[in-house]
DNA sequence: TCCAGCCACTTTTTT
DNA sequence: AGTGGCTGGA
């Protein structure tokens, strides 16, 4: 075998998976090890070696963001034209498959997808239609349990009911799937689950794709569910071969459903024999990675790797103690600057050259806004990930539901959103009237308006009679004119601009229509088809035509969009830990880092939620390149209360020697720490230097305001982990402590009558010694 | 029908 | 604290 440049660069384990022969195989790819460059390398062998052509290929991610970097590196490598491939997310993929196989599963050729809002939406109607009492068995949990369902690969008939409850809500799943169909949509779960039947239920298609894909590809195997696992078992046939990498040090999705134990089944099921571990890690110096050793060290539950480091030992892990939030924000700007002072003056240094290279994570999104006041207030850009996306903003998927109406007028959801958006007069009542007539009937809303009389039928029609219009005026025109003539006759332009506050929304919606252009251009609709001046899009799988409409919409919910594109600008990066995963900076920032807060208070009762927490405080560590920092701090505020905690596990469990702790000018807990500058020297001159754009006025800038006073709270001396006496319920341990003096109160785990939350005004408790 | 004020809720996230 | 949903008055 001739070496290839393609190989040029890899270490021993990289190149001897890229090259493994065409069985199964697992990779176990550490944290920084490599993985997508094993991954499109694998691939671009594959072509070049000629074992497979293009259309041979499956690559799937979880990730819009992993497939496109994997086919944008793939392109750089090889001249390719990659149409005809199938990289994509599971749910693109099985959208792909359900568009040109509509017919067999039963789905309008213009079928649209429900995000999660609209899910819920329509459970809300299902539950109303069927007089379901929302108090007696909440929606949420129901949703949760219907996606969970779909998740495991069961329909209504496959639950295994125990209890009168989960009985109801599989009566309602099957209600909720009733609906869906009649409505033409499916959501994302469905997509999944009804692409496997597919494969399932019909061997002649199974066995095509099976012949077809010689090679599948998957990435972050870990986080697959059951269902993926079962529909990655039918795409496979006798001649396939399976690639699968991931890291069950990494995976965080337990609680959306997937299943580290896939990666054991995979290799006893498909008689894997060939599992390639990487453990070089090429991202960071090696107190870093020791600190991430270690602690995921404390996991009982691993496959076991470790990751190993040529670089220098580099800078030791720095762990701070601040006395509140307030304090920690504003060390964090602080640190910041000083980081990148240090990457300035010194070339090779140890600070960052860029703000984009550091991170600030957290756990949970609710502690994001104390940092963002303290950097907005330091003029300090950043970027917030996470959040809402462009395509679920409210004014957004108004417009949305006005185009989809105009493919799919039974799309029941989207009627719902708009026909009195904006207020055309069209009340409860009407709308009450309309669904009982589309319920005697069977038939969609839509199809009742004709039902209703009076008034409320007047008004109705007038409604359709407005997407007509639209419907009249867009025909034959490019997509871009269906954007803005629903603008215009929506009225929603008009609305928003009576709004003070409706600009950006606007903004945005004119936004939305250099989106859809950028689609056309992006997705080549600019081929005109034959005979047509409307351009279209031909499916390279089925060859039938695809309106440029029902693509966009397509796009629209399967891509949510990035938040904000503010690209370009030079920003500190701020994002919960789980949106970190797949990412790497110089600089990393983990706040928060507390007991209930980080592990989260929701995992601390069971052993394999506190090993999922730990495996994303592995996941933390391992983004940092250069530079740690963990930091914590006594009290904080939370849902608009003050907390106590005191400093995450987590932190005791990383090796004495990789950490260095810092220790504040001032003493913390005197109710001041928010002014002690961060190293010696430090001073808060600067906290008034940059003066929030907004306080013109006189006085501090609202985020230096005055910390509340706890200390002098008459329980402070219960904190998080004291032991104490109630003459009632005996010994216990505080689990957390919430408000002060009157309103204080406690959360106590009892060794005879568990947990309780006790008023401490009421309660009587003795500490023990 | 519409709007303002009140109440309950709050993990992590992608599709 | 902030948001979203719901109720009651105009």
């Amino acid at each position: 075998m001739h070496p290839s440049p393609l190989l040029n660069g890899l270490n021993d384990e990289q190149r001897h998976a890229v090259l493994l022969p065409d069985t199964h195989a697992l990779i176990l790819a550490g944290a920084g090890s490599g993985k997508t460059r094993v991954l499109t390398t694998r691939m671009a062998w594959l072509l070049q070696s000629q074992r497979c052509s293009p259309g041979g290929i499956l690559a799937v991610t979880f990730t819009n963001k992993a497939a496109r970097e994997m086919l944008t590196r793939l392109q750089a490598m090889l001249p390719l034209n990659v149409r005809g491939m199938w990289v994509g997310t599971f749910h693109g993929l099985c959208n792909r498959m359900l568009r040109a196989h509509w017919k067999l599963v039963a789905l309008p050729q213009a079928f649209q997808i429900l995000d999660t809002q609209d899910q819920l939406s329509a459970l809300k109607r299902v539950y109303k239609a069927n007089g379901i009492d929302e108090e007696r068995l909440p929606i949420k949990p129901t949703q949760w349990f219907i996606a969970g369902c779909k998740e495991d690969g069961l329909r209504p008939n496959d639950v295994d009911a125990r209890d009168p409850d989960t009985r109801k809500r599989v009566e309602i799943y099957a209600l909720y799937e009733a609906q869906c169909q009649r409505e033409g949509v499916v959501d994302f779960g469905e997509l999944m689950l009804r692409s496997y039947e597919l494969l399932r239920d019909n061997t002649a298609l199974r066995e095509h794709y099976q012949h077809r894909f010689s090679h599948v590809l998957v990435d972050e195997f870990q986080d697959t569910n059951r269902l993926q696992y079962a529909w990655l078992k039918l795409l496979c046939g006798p001649q396939t071969s399976l690639f699968a990498v991931g890291d069950d040090d990494q995976s965080i999705y337990a609680f959306r459903g997937a299943r580290v134990g896939n990666m054991a089944d995979f290799v006893r099921e498909f008689e894997v024999q060939h599992t390639i571990k990487l453990e070089q890690n090429y991202r960071s110096h090696s107190n870093i990675l020791d600190s991430a050793n270690a602690l995921i060290g404390h996991n009982k539950n691993r496959l076991g790797k470790n990751l190993r480091t040529d670089a220098g030992a580099g800078e030791p892990v720095r762990v701070v103690a601040l006395s509140t939030d307030l304090a920690e924000a504003q060390w964090l700007v602080e640190e910041i600057r000083h980081l990148k002072r240090e990457g300035r003056e010194a070339t090779g240094g140890t600070g960052v050259d860029r703000l984009d290279e550091v991170a600030v994570l957290y756990r949970s999104n609710a502690q994001s806004r104390v940092l963002e006041t303290a950097l907005f207030n330091a003029g300090m850009p950043y970027r917030v990930y996470g959040g809402m996306r462009f395509f679920e903003r409210a004014e957004i998927k108004h417009a949305l539901a006005y185009l989809r109406l105009l493919d799919n007028p039974n799309d029941d959801t989207s009627f719902l959103r708009v026909v009195n958006f904006p207020p055309r007069g069209i009340g409860a009542r009407s709308i009450e009237q309309l669904q009982d007539a589309a319920r005697a009937q069977g038939a969609s809303l839509s199809q009742a308006v004709a039902q209703v009389s009076g008034a409320a039928g007047a008004k109705l029609n007038g409604f359709i009679a407005l997407l007509d219009v639209i419907r009249e005026a867009g025909q034959g025109q490019p997509l871009r004119q269906w954007v803005e003539l629903v603008l215009q006759h929506s009225g929603l332009i008009e609305h928003y601009r009576k709004d003070r506050e409706g600009e950006d929304r606007i903004d945005n919606l004119n936004e939305l229509v250099t989106a859809a252009e950028s689609f056309v251009t992006q997705e080549g609709f600019g081929k005109q088809a034959p005979g047509s001046e409307e351009s279209a899009w031909v499916n390279p799988d089925t060859g039938e035509t695809e309106s440029p409409l029902s693509a966009f919409l397509t796009h629209a919910a399967l891509e949510s969009g990035d938040n904000q594109a503010q690209a370009g600008q030079e920003a500190v990066q701020l994002m919960t830990v789980h949106s970190a995963k797949g990412l790497e900076f110089d600089a990393v920032f983990i706040t928060g880092m507390e007991e209930a807060l980080f592990p989260h208070e929701n995992a601390l009762n069971d052993l394999d939620g506190l090993e999922e927490e730990r495996r994303l405080m592995y996941v933390a560590i391992t983004r940092a390149r250069k530079r740690l920092y963990l930091s914590h701090t006594e009290q904080r505020m939370l849902h608009g209360q003050t907390r106590f905690h005191i400093r995450s596990r987590f932190i005791d469990e990383l090796p004495e020697q990789a950490i260095k702790w810092i220790h504040q000018t001032h003493p913390a807990g005197a109710g001041h720490g928010w002014s002690a500058g961060g190293r010696a020297g430090g001073s808060m001159a600067w906290s008034s230097q940059s003066a929030a754009p907004w306080s013109g006025s006189a006085g501090a800038p609202a985020a230096v305001a005055q910390p509340k006073a706890q200390a002098e709270s008459r329980h402070a001396w219960l904190k998080q982990g004291s032991q104490v006496f109630h003459t009632k319920f005996g010994e216990g341990t505080v689990l957390a402590v919430e408000g002060i003096n009157d309103d204080a109160r406690a959360q106590i785990n009892f060794s005879r009558h568990g947990v309780k939350w006790l008023a401490l005004s009421v309660a009587k408790l003795t500490p023990i010694a």
